[in-house]
DNA sequence: GGGCTGACCTACT
DNA sequence: CAGTAGGCCAGCC
């Protein structure tokens, strides 16, 4: 037994396996709350693999109609450039959704999983 | 094999 | 709050 285990997955034959892991946590967001990257690759299984959320997101086919909008970073913003089309494509499919930006940025604590469940039982803050 | 990139994150200043 | 530094690791040259 290793105390220092990572997951898993340690093989990159196992990415793949990984991959398909992180389509079905995204699959599974609901309408109008969000996930940062690292909560996904938690939930997925490799907790330090934030960065190849996105990797994988992009290899999801497009009949799959992967929700990847209801990703974001732990910031609360959203991770395109604020000047390209992903940004304003995102930003749109979220405010679709009942997701509210204050000053660019998206409230986790509202928006996110954990805000969610705090809501339930603390009640609604304000 | 080596080096760089990136839809990231945490910790620190 | 903004900026920096280190860590992470698959994919591409």
């Amino acid at each position: 037994m290793s105390s220092t285990e990572q997951g898993p997955f340690t093989k990159t034959s196992d990415f793949d396996s990984w991959v398909k892991a992180v389509w079905q946590v995204v699959d599974g967001i609901p309408r109008g709350h969000v996930l940062t990257y690292g909560e996904v690759a938690r939930l997925a299984g490799m907790s330090r693999a934030a960065r190849r959320v996105s990797q994988a997101m992009r290899r999801a086919p497009r009949g799959m109609k992967l929700p990847w909008h209801r990703v974001i970073n732990v910031q609360g913003r959203i991770s395109f450039p604020q000047d390209s089309s992903g940004y304003q494509r995102q930003k749109e499919l979220l405010e679709e959704e009942g997701v509210v930006f204050l000053k660019g940025k998206i409230d986790l604590e509202r928006f996110g999983y954990q805000g969610a469940l705090d809501h339930l039982l603390w009640g609604e803050p304000m």
